[in-house]
DNA sequence: GATGAATGAGTTTTCATTCAT
DNA sequence: AATGAATGAAAACTCATTCAT
């Protein structure tokens, strides 16, 4: 992969992520990256096969998330992870998180959310910790935390910490 | 307000909630609502501010129910209508709950959520039934409604009614 | 002539003069001339049949300042007054002014433009006055003249009196 | 400068100086340049920066033309050769006068007439030639030009021989 | 790999005009 | 006489995409 075709991916993201895909034209990305707008339709054909690579791209960072979660043991430890993971994004993630819930809320393109997987996962930890519905536990803990990355990432920053404290509490987590 | 003026703000309703304001045209607007496309800026001067409109026309709808809510005296009873509220939307609200979740990722228009009004009732909710950090409470709560809201809306219907009574005896109601 | 067709009249006058015919919309016009603009067609048919309207309702008043020329017997006081006329042109009668220039430059409509009789006058004047040529120096007079006034009415105000008093000098008026 | 960008330019230049900028839309423009509209934009960006592009061009040829008068010593040709600029324009700068002059009377966009430059040479012409008031002299006579053009241009050929010769005279000039 | 030139189909918006009341 | 509702056609401009080099 070349930097160019690198430089178009990433400003890609940052676009679609900011902005919505629709809002952002072919022409943007291309001033924007420094290169000329056909040389995106060389690198990704189409405009929507550049949202597929970003996508895609962004499903890179997330899956290593998402292994380190499923592949921990201890279920305290596990659902601890989870939570943990939406309250401190890196900052390079951001923008894969926007565009995530951006694209789950308007499905330009069908995108692998990892949430069957996760769902999985907890559920079995809610399980081996006997908690009564562990399925039904684990989606509504999953609910909790999209609902928190719907608010973080439309801009409105709470003071976390608490909240994070007080909705591990419940789970008689520390 | 003229039959087809009307026409017009629900056909917009409908077209933005289900595709998103960028990917609706005004001429397909113009076109599902049977007039003319200049009729369309004859009434509302401009594409953004038929979506003003159409916004401020969903939160008619709104107000009621938040009203519902912060009026009801007993504490209990006022938390198990929130619950309420996001299990059991009636069809015609559907299209105002999409849009605003929409606009909350993508605030092309400010609009008003009434995620303050309702916060201040549930905190005061918790704290008459004396839960610890009441505000949080809220918040946490709150953020379960927001994450299921977004799944359902995004088309993943889940069997509701167990989420429902789960979510409720968490906070010992029935 | 009812109040407000005669202020559309008026309005229209004013617009075209100052920003073209094309630049001015029969919406604009009724927004000033506070009509609506359905009227405005009740009562001159077409934007362009307005615009006739208008510079036969300009016509009236150049008719009366020409007349006012030609009917002069002494022909110094003849070239006099036709200097004159351009040298003090009524606050009121600027805006006709305007129009007229305007659409000699860009013939929208024909105008009858009072060319030909004060170019007789004039010449029969220097004539009378032992003229060489006479034809010829009124032309060049009004040329001047015609000069004079696509300067003035594009906004560049002249020290007009030295102007008028060399120009009669010329002519061995005063 | 591709061919069909100067096609765009001399097209625009044309249907501008014969028709006014607003009675000519882009489409016409590129139908008659048999170009697509889009390129137009591509290459100009708007419609009022192609104007602006348009008289750019066209001030290069009247640059000439100012020039080869500025730099005449001889103060009676330096007239002369003003006089004889307006009676003979080339064919080819027909529509540059055009434009020029609608845009005096519309001003569309900010243009450069070079009325200064003028002015100031032929004042110190006639200062040399020891007429009384030069400055004033040259604004006459510089009227007497711009008259002499708005008329040709607006499509009456006179008989401009005599005309040049008896103006001439007026100044002991042949 | 990279670009500038070019375009057809679309975008939002404005236009002059008509019609029922 | 006067208006509000309504529209077809056109306006300027943008879009994603192709192609020759």
């Amino acid at each position: 992969m070349t930097d160019k075709k690198k430089k178009i991916l990433k400003t890609a993201l940052n676009l679609f992520a900011n902005f919505g895909y629709e809002s952002v034209s072919t022409a943007k990305i291309a001033k924007r990256a420094r290169v000329s707008e056909a040389l995106i339709f060389k690198h990704y054909r189409s405009k929507i096969q550049l949202l597929d690579a970003v996508v895609l791209y962004g499903q890179e960072g997330f899956k290593e998330l998402v292994t380190n979660i499923v592949l921990e043991e201890n279920p305290k430890t596990r659902i601890t992870k989870y939570i943990d993971l939406a309250f401190k994004i890196r900052n390079e993630d951001l923008l894969l998180w926007k565009l995530e819930y951006k694209l789950r809320l308007n499905p330009t393109v069908t995108i692998n959310t990892f949430q069957k997987p996760i769902h999985t996962t907890l559920s079995d930890a809610f399980q081996t910790l006997k908690f009564k519905n562990p399925k039904i536990e684990a989606q509504l803990l999953m609910y909790t935390i999209d609902g928190f990355m719907v608010n973080v990432l439309s801009g409105e920053m709470e003071n976390s910490t608490k909240l994070k404290s007080q909705l591990k509490n419940k789970y008689s987590l520390k």
